[in-house]
DNA sequence: TCGATACTGATACCACGTTCTCGATAGCCT
DNA sequence: AGGCTATCGAGAACGTGGTATCAGTATCGA
């Protein structure tokens, strides 16, 4: 049998996995994906969550977030525009569909730099930590 | 003696390392502070780069930049609220002093998220790859 | 100038995040 | 239901960025 492009088989850790990412506030961490795909997977080990990642990376499905900390999480693609808050008490990170960035309609940031697009983290207290 | 906290010597690699990093047009990586500071110091290692940096850290000359390709870079301490360009085209990355970032007066970002701080990259052409 | 010692370059080493290996298990087609 | 085989979990292995080691060298106070 030739190596099929979506002929995966549908199983509960890869549901669990993707309904974890889908459901979430923000981009998740590896071992929170794992944490909380555990509740309902008992014994899933992080190789699978790595190997879901991936099998959703490449279904354009999840995608990757690298946070100015350096920490790399993942989340679900096709939220449109949207930037982070990274919450400095409880260490969270959500999704924000406001984006503050006011450009000039050239698109010139400054003279011959052209911006194509931005990426924006914000820090500060979240709701649940004011 | 004692460990003194600016009773280093004063060696020619590090003259020249902080001199690069404080020339700069923006963040370096460590590949490029090597790199252009073996220009002056013939033989220079990686191992006086990474020493070096963490000492400028430490003396609050330099901090560290991760941007959100995962790359980590070096830029010079103290230049106030500024952001990054990456130009796509020859992947150099730019200080831009430029802010567009406009909040509420409240700094509430969405109800209940209060923003103390924010990091922003910007992707598009630079001025001389335009 | 001289000596104590901080510094250097090369390289071995380490930490950590991710991927691979492999025997066991479970999806799914017939 | 039965069998083929994709997927699984556990842990070994890997890659990479950064740090430690060590013998030789350079700095700098006396």
């Amino acid at each position: 049998m030739e190596r099929n492009t979506l002929g995966q088989r549908s199983t509960r850790q890869r549901d669990v996995i993707a309904e974890v990412i889908r459901t979430a506030a923000g981009p998740l961490t590896v071992q929170e994906i794992l944490a909380r795909a555990q509740a309902d997977v008992h014994g899933l080990g992080v190789a699978t969550v790595y190997r879901t990642l991936k099998l959703l990376q490449e279904g354009e499905q999840v995608r990757t977030v690298i946070l100015p900390t350096g920490e790399t999480r993942y989340e679900a693609a096709g939220l449109g525009h949207h930037h982070h808050f990274h919450c400095r008490v409880c260490d969270e990170v959500y999704d924000l569909d406001a984006c503050p960035v006011r450009l000039p309609e050239s698109r010139a940031i400054a003279p011959g730099f052209v911006v194509e697009s931005h990426e924006l983290t914000f820090y500060g207290t979240c709701r649940r930590c004011a």
